[in-house]
DNA sequence: CTGAAAGCGCTTACAG
DNA sequence: CTGAAAGCGCTTACAG
């Protein structure tokens, strides 16, 4: 591969001169060195060596994006979004799947501040550790769940308790009686949110009857998890779910305890992804929107380092289908 | 953050030494200057610059993943099995996502090389161009589709013919006399394997009636391809996708047009991922090994350079499920 | 407007 | 077994 040294030499120039040409900037070039060095540059095919570029500029031109599965597929989106964004930056997007497990999650911490990663989009199990680790090496985070108080980083979400609160409150409306609650795992970061959210929605819904269940965020966990429901003489009415993944989970159980949906039971999910309006039925689901916050994650990630942590608090849309009973 | 410099200095050594400790070589390090650094590492906790270090040892520790769409169970799940093997081996994995874009692919390919990754695990919608670039930078390749025969890269593929044949003829072992093809797009590198093991299954069941489509692989684009099919008065007994992706939105198709699977149209895939078991009815597919395709590309990527183009055929299994009529 | 040179933080032959 | 030093290929103050 040609380097910079090799542009320089035939263009006549320095390889400082290279570098600025590519750069555009930080100096100006005169337009006829510019000319040569682009010449000389496009004759022995010379792309700039990133790794050296990094090691010197101090930045790595690429940002991290922890996440618990890519294939859920809100996260499968995001990751199509976010990565549009970056390369739109001149960035590249480095992934790293935590499959829900905290030394996974750990591993890839390490290895993002190994690579000098310039920013970090976080969706993690254990929110606070990372942000420690991350902050403590200087990366930027933004994080896209709700974060407890005490914990300095930027914050890009929906608010899940109002959303929470919206959807079940929308459920009941149809006059269901009995509700099934499914989140993520306990002590995940969304859980007690979604909890409060449908507490608040109970009141305007007082006598009706309500379970929680607290599982992994995957399919097939949800659909083993509510099996037993819905062989239950008294399945419950209607079912909310803190993800559409876990709703399509629940889509499957109920089709195959032979259960109408939404005749013998409604379901609701939270994401609002794509995948929602082929899944049978319909699935009616929260929408967070998924492009807003690539973009935004982006820009205060690659904002002036000194501006402070920010929360922002995007909107959500109901979006009512079949599987609710509209 | 430390440095080597500052390791160093603390325990009294050369940044050389520092280096043989952390590499575990490639020069032996007595014990108790070993146990020296480590302490003084600890105490800095320092952390080695992964950057500097891809610099000057001429590697960066990264593979590449670039496929049309993570969003794609099988291709999320492939990208799951790639990290973790790429983990194990001390690597990380970039993951670049095409969209099924070929402009977008191509700047991936740019960005990898830029990067200098060790190497690239392929699904190409170019295949060759993409090869070429690849190769002409001197990065390792393994594709994981068929590849034209004067291409010359390591390759890591079911059969697709005899898939396609296998699956058909399980289909058509039911006795159904009209088929529907769905494939990828008309240029995509498996369309044309496809068909032709769909004509070799064709060969043991004469008078079958067959239609062709291709088209983006996307169950969005699948649902859409099909309606047609579905609202005319005699729709194809069954459908053949040449992916899972696909068979999702052919499933959702028939639902929406209240046609029964599998007692009004059979319906199967390929790939075989996990989400199979869970749609509405469950998915028949042809599995591919995936966690074995993630393991030896790993393998084949980070052996020894000078090894020749490997062309490797691996295993696929038939699964059959509700949708197909088992 | 441009060059010579130091430096980013490692690794790895060269010496001993 | 270990150190001093060159070098990976860029960027960016320092000079002019």
């Amino acid at each position: 591969m040609a380097t910079a040294r090799d542009v320089a030499d035939r263009a006549g120039t320095s390889t400082a001169t290279v570098s600025y040409v590519f750069n555009n900037g930080p100096r100006p070039v005169a337009a006829a060195t510019r000319q040569r060095v682009l010449e000389a540059a496009a004759e022995l095919d010379y792309k700039p060596n990133a790794v050296a570029r990094a090691l010197s500029a101090g930045r790595s031109f690429s940002l991290g994006l922890l996440i618990p599965q890519v294939r859920n597929p809100f996260f499968g989106t995001l990751t199509e979004h976010l990565e549009n964004v970056a390369r739109a930056h001149g960035h590249l997007l480095l992934i790293g799947d935590s499959a829900g497990d905290p030394a996974q999650e750990s591993a890839h911490i390490g290895s993002f501040i190994e690579r000098k990663v310039d920013g970090v989009v976080l969706v993690s199990l254990l929110a606070e550790p990372a942000i420690r680790r991350f902050s403590s090496a200087g990366v930027p985070v933004v994080a896209l769940h709700p974060v407890p108080d005490g914990v300095t980083v930027s914050t890009l979400s929906i608010d899940y308790v109002a959303a929470a609160e919206a959807a079940v409150d929308h459920l009941l409306s149809h006059g269901y009686k009995s509700l099934a609650v499914l989140t993520g795992p306990e002590d995940s970061p969304g859980t007690a949110q979604h909890r409060a959210g449908v507490e608040r929605a109970l009141q305007a819904h007082p006598k009706t009857t309500v379970r929680y269940q607290a599982g992994p965020v995957s399919r097939f966990a949800a659909r083993d998890a509510v099996r037993a429901w819905f062989q239950q003489k008294r399945p419950p009415r209607a079912v909310y779910c803190a993800t559409d993944e876990q709703a399509f989970g629940v889509l499957f159980a109920a089709w195959e305890a032979g259960l109408k949906v939404p005749e013998d039971v409604a379901v609701m999910g939270v994401d609002g992804t794509d995948e929602c309006a082929v899944t049978i039925p319909p699935l009616a689901s929260v929408r967070q929107p998924v492009d807003e916050i690539a973009r935004r994650a982006v820009d205060v990630l690659l904002a002036a380092p000194d501006r402070e942590a920010a929360r922002v608090v995007l909107d959500y849309e109901l979006v009512p289908r079949t599987s609710c009973g509209c």
